[in-house]
DNA sequence: CATCGCCGTTCCTCTATATGCAACGAGCTT
DNA sequence: AAGCTCGTTGCATATAGAGGAACGGCGATG
């Protein structure tokens, strides 16, 4: 299969079965060795056989009854461990709940990988109406304010390959034109915060602050989230005076000083 | 290297990244190339290129300035699938909370993975002196409250595997003689509730009922920890019947029918 | 400041191994 | 019951992964 000429070398059978792991999502929690197939372009037997490995691990788990494979539980306890030592979510978790008690709505962690943002930490807001997230998500980064705010303060490089990428429209919103989120891109590091309005999701809003380590690198953002209609103009600059003192006390206790 | 007889045919690049991820703990989340290699008795090379493929894709990281590796974001990723759709878990929350109030202490929901019980769901107490634990936590079956409960309902084959093996003392209570240990799991199923004392942590009790799904089948326990000390012996016929009358909601929530 | 030693990565060769095909077998459907 | 779909297993072949060696970067040490 000299297919693909490989990025980076790459084990392919352990490549293809982190594919079938990736391919699970909330939508398709379940699937049949046959649809894995298709869906990655490869042979029945070889995704049997990758399939019965992983769940040898506990990586995946086969519904007896359906045939069907899943996630197994050994995640769970990987997840255990990724979680328990994510520094930033350590002292960043009082925080962001006073900042949530504080401002009535949901507050999160998010940091980058790849192209994408994945939010690490996540409080709730108490209203019954939620912008439903969770732990382990992944955004786009053109048109959410973590996403944004946390490729403002990469290298030029990181930057000019985003903006090279199609920026996909989620909304009336969402920035297109890459010399306008060059430009927007460029205020938010001057401004250390970004607004996001309305970008991803119809009438949701979030607003952005970078959390920075002792070297003063910015290693992930703090972002609060709410609709558009419980969030008013006039609360604005409150609620970006708090999202920037709860970034920048989380920093603190990074041991960023500034 | 053909040194394993291999249980099950398996192939041996996967099973190797899958072991490389197994391998991290809490007491050691970071790890060098060199510290896997002969852990796992593998080549440095080898070790390298696995650990490049799992990052190519997320499942591990390597701190750019330690050159250390570790578990990657894609874990919280797949960690949030794996939970949004454990039916059992929707369903025992609300009861869970409902028992820690009522008890003041914590309760969880554990699983059989293998020879281990896995938790899937958790509650903590609001003491200031908890029993430590989290989600994802694997414990060994023949000490602990959910461990022994979900053993007695397995079948003989099962059990016969489970009575070979060494029983590991972790505590003076410990049970370790097999035959004894056929018999309590015999007393166990018949009255479907099980209680340790101590036998796995010290001064920590436990006490476990069965949930069942609409079949009837037992697919995972309910269990309720706490100190010894805070436990006192008169409370404990009150817990019991908490406990079960819990377990037995949470099934009528899967549809099971008594 | 230079040398040494350690560790991660890359290169190269060889063989073990993963792949694809085909056949088998199990479970549903009609 | 027969026919279908789908998952697993066996087998032969080509390939891709393992291991050894060498390189290069980094830090320690004298």
């Amino acid at each position: 299969m000299p297919d693909k000429p490989a990025g980076e070398s790459t084990l392919s059978s352990v490549k293809n079965s982190l594919r079938i792991l990736n391919s699970f999502t909330n939508e398709e929690p379940e699937k049949r060795v046959i649809d894995l197939a298709n869906e990655l372009q490869l042979g029945k037997s070889t995704v049997s056989r990758l399939l019965s490995t992983l769940a040898s691990e506990g990586f995946v788990t086969k519904d007896p009854e359906t045939q069907k494979y899943r996630l197994g539980l050994r995640i769970l306890t990987l997840n255990s461990i990724v979680i328990a030592n994510l520094e930033v979510n350590k002292e960043a978790r009082p925080i962001l709940r006073n900042l949530v008690n504080e401002t009535g709505e949901a507050a999160h962690i998010a940091v980058l990988e790849n192209q994408e943002v994945v939010y690490t930490e996540q409080i709730e807001c108490s209203h019954p109406v939620r912008i439903l997230s969770y732990v382990g998500r992944r955004n786009p980064v053109h048109c959410t304010s973590s996403g944004k705010l946390l490729y403002a303060f990469l290298d030029r490089v990181a930057i000019v390959k985003l903006l090279q990428q199609e920026l996909k429209a989620y909304t009336p919103n969402t920035i297109t034109d890459p010399d306008i989120l060059k430009k927007e891109l460029m205020e938010i590091k001057q401004a250390e915060f970004c607004y996001s309005d309305c970008e991803f999701l119809q009438d949701v809003v979030s607003f952005a602050a970078p959390i920075r380590d002792y070297t003063g690198k910015v290693i992930a953002a703090i972002s609060l989230v709410g609709p558009k209609h419980r969030i008013l103009k006039h609360q604005h600059s409150t609620i970006k005076n708090k999202v920037i003192k709860a970034a920048k006390e989380i920093s603190r206790n990074l041991g960023y000083m500034a």
